[in-house]
This record gives C-alpha cells, structure tokens and sequence, in this order.
DNA sequence: CAGGATCCTACTGGATACTG
DNA sequence: CAGTATCCAGTAGGATCCTG
C-alpha cells in the first residue's frame, strides 16, 4: 500500500482524500508524531501532510495533541470513530485482494497496446 | 443516496467517481438504458454519465450492448465482477449508517458557526 | 436516442521557500 | 520540529451546443 508499485492505487474504493487512508494505517499501532508520520509516507510534503491531517481532524478520525517544552512535538492519534474506519477498510482490501487480477485483466483488454 | 440532502454525501468512503456508486445502484435490478439511467441521477449531463460508464466499462464492471434498428438504444448491465462491488459498498452503507451522527457531531465541533 | 466537441471552473495535490 | 505561504499543473466535473 506504501509502496508505488502496489496495486492498491487501482483500487475503485477510496476512504478520504488520497493520503488518509494511509495515515490510519500508520496510527493503527499507536500515536504518532508528524515527522514520524513522514517517513512510510514517501514523499509527502508538510502541506499536503498537514491539510490530510487536518481533514481528518475536523471529521473526528485522528486527534492532534500538542506536547510542548524544549522539544516541542506533536502527536497524532485514531479516536474511537477513527478506529471503526478499519473495518470497512479491510473490508475493501479483502476485496482488492479477490479481484485484482479481474481487475487488472479488464484494463488490459481495454488498453489498445495490451 | 440520489437525494441531495442524503447524508451520504459526507461519507469518507467512495467507490469509483462521483456517480459510479449510484450507476451500480441503479444497475442492481437489471440492465438500463443511457436514458433510463438519467432519470435517477438527476442533473447529470450526457457527458459526465457516458465518462463514467466508460469508466466502469474499462475496469470490467459493466458492459455495453447496442440494440440497433429503428429505435436505436444501448444498455448497461453490471458483470459479475460490478456484482461483487455491491458487497463492500454495502459494507461501507453500514459503516455510514453506523456512524454518521458522530460525524456530523464531529463537523459541528469543528465549525466556528456551529 | 446516445452520445461527441468545446469551453470553463474549482478543487486536489505538489514544489519550493520561509517561520515560531 | 511542525508547520505556513505562494505559486503552479493536472484533473474532475459541469454547461452548452452539435450530430449520426
């Protein structure tokens, strides 16, 4: 799913905006900070980080704690609704799981140069 | 869902694009024809509809027949693999159902008019 | 009837540079 | 460290008019 070459970006069911459900992924475990939440996510800018963060925020899915003193961070993590967004997204990925294959063959046919 | 007021549309979940999860709704009964389909899907302009059964079409969810003669028209059926789209779109009507008063609660939260 | 052609707007996502 | 500010390209979606 993190990686470029994964099937994943051809899936028809998306959850949130582009990065989103990549973000729940890596909260899954546990809280994590921004620059943490930056690395699996290859490539991502802060603007584009901080707008999907923020989203997800304003929808009561994640919850930005500010963790101030000499080295100030901040932390992310799942609230409960948050967390329910799991199900159907593994839900989703059992079904990319079974299709794919339909899924790529079907492109295939329909691409002139196969 | 083809009402406008539906909350449906603050669902975090889509499949497809903006019409493709209301054109397999609309196809779950039976094959449609281009016309038929317009209906339900009020103010959809002949352009956006065919680009995305076009879509839907590439991807192998739907199929298109022309039945020529004097009164030409072209119909649109789900295969088996759209079929199989009904099942985490169910999944995802559940969640929604599920959830959406704390979504909305979360919404109002976050909005300063309240 | 079922589109295709053209034009247009708004939004999404990103590159780059800067800041408390 | 965790953003914000600006600028920018690509795309999705739509309005309008035209056609085999």
């Amino acid at each position: 799913m993190f990686d470029p070459v994964c099937p994943s970006g051809l899936s028809p069911i998306r959850v949130g905006d582009k990065w989103a459900a990549m973000i729940i992924r890596c909260l899954e475990e546990g809280p994590r900070r921004f620059s943490e939440l930056r690395i699996p996510l290859r490539g991502i800018t802060a603007k584009v980080l901080t707008a999907s963060l923020r989203t997800l925020e304003r929808d009561g899915f994640v919850v930005r704690t500010v963790c101030p003193g000499p080295a100030r961070h901040v932390e992310y993590a799942l609230t409960p609704l948050g967390r329910s967004l799991l199900e159907p997204m593994n839900f989703a990925c059992a079904w990319m799981e079974e299709h794919w294959e339909e899924l790529l063959d079907a492109r295939e046919a329909a691409s002139p140069t196969g």
